[in-house]
DNA sequence: CATATTGTGTAATAACATTACATCTGGCAG
DNA sequence: CTGCCAGATGTAATGTTATTACACAATATG
């Protein structure tokens, strides 16, 4: 069993509802942005929506996209190996896609090597404009 | 001429001020730190700093580290080709190098491709233990 | 000189995130 | 069964980061 294995994740009611608004987006959701949907399922208060994210982001069912302060359902089986994990957020349509690369990482562990860093982890944002823009 | 050739840039006095403080200090710093900093010489309001920030980011004098909502002073000359800035942000103390690397542009933009996606910019952030640690 | 552009000062407000503290719930050791 | 404990929850208050709005000043350019 991995660190991501998701399947034996047990999620309590709260994680829930704020895993189905994320991945029920087509945008990034800001945490206000879920309080705001989930305030009729009773949630009052920002830290209802933080707690259960962290939960989420530990299990890497959602990740959190640094530039834009707001979280997207994780859309690949993580855990597989060494990929480095890269979001592509188009400035047309705010849409993000999130691949997987081996290369990069590789190419981040060298770079890291030559400085005598240790690398645990790697956020990689990139700015463009998707297919359809 | 690049987009990116420092030496002719002129600055203000307040793009200055906050280019010395960043320029300064060993440790990225938020926009109230650096506000704090300049209280001595009559800064009195966030958007005093955010403004000067700014110019300078235009300019490629400073860069914003998404995952710490902090500045550093540029520690490369940029412009020198397709070459992606990547930041090592050590866990332990803070500190934070900034390194190119030609190959991780080439495979970012190689991996963009195969999704149609035209990389306009890219913000890598690594975290990890420097060396000293 | 007239005008456009860029920068400035100040106040108010918005957006994002955490601390603090009391309470509850479910599992499990004794 | 009971007492305890870890994790989760509710709520309020506060802290941190960033922007909007508006009036005015400085500088460059035709």
């Amino acid at each position: 069993m991995t660190a991501h294995d998701h399947s034996s994740i047990v999620l309590t009611r709260n994680q829930k509802l704020v895993l189905d608004v994320v991945s029920g987006a087509k945008l990034p959701q800001s945490a206000y942005d879920i309080l705001d949907k989930l305030r009729g399922d009773g949630f009052k208060a920002p830290l209802q929506v933080y707690r259960a994210l962290d939960k989420l982001l530990a299990h890497g069912l959602v990740h959190r996209l640094e530039s834009l302060s707001a979280f997207i359902a994780c859309q690949h089986p993580h855990g597989e190996g060494r990929a480095a994990t890269v979001f592509m957020i188009c400035d047309e349509c705010g849409t993000v896609s999130e691949q997987t690369d081996t290369c990069i990482s590789g190419d981040l562990r060298k770079l890291a090597k030559t400085d005598g860093f240790s690398v645990k982890q790697a956020n990689i944002e990139v700015r463009g404009v998707c297919r359809k823009h």
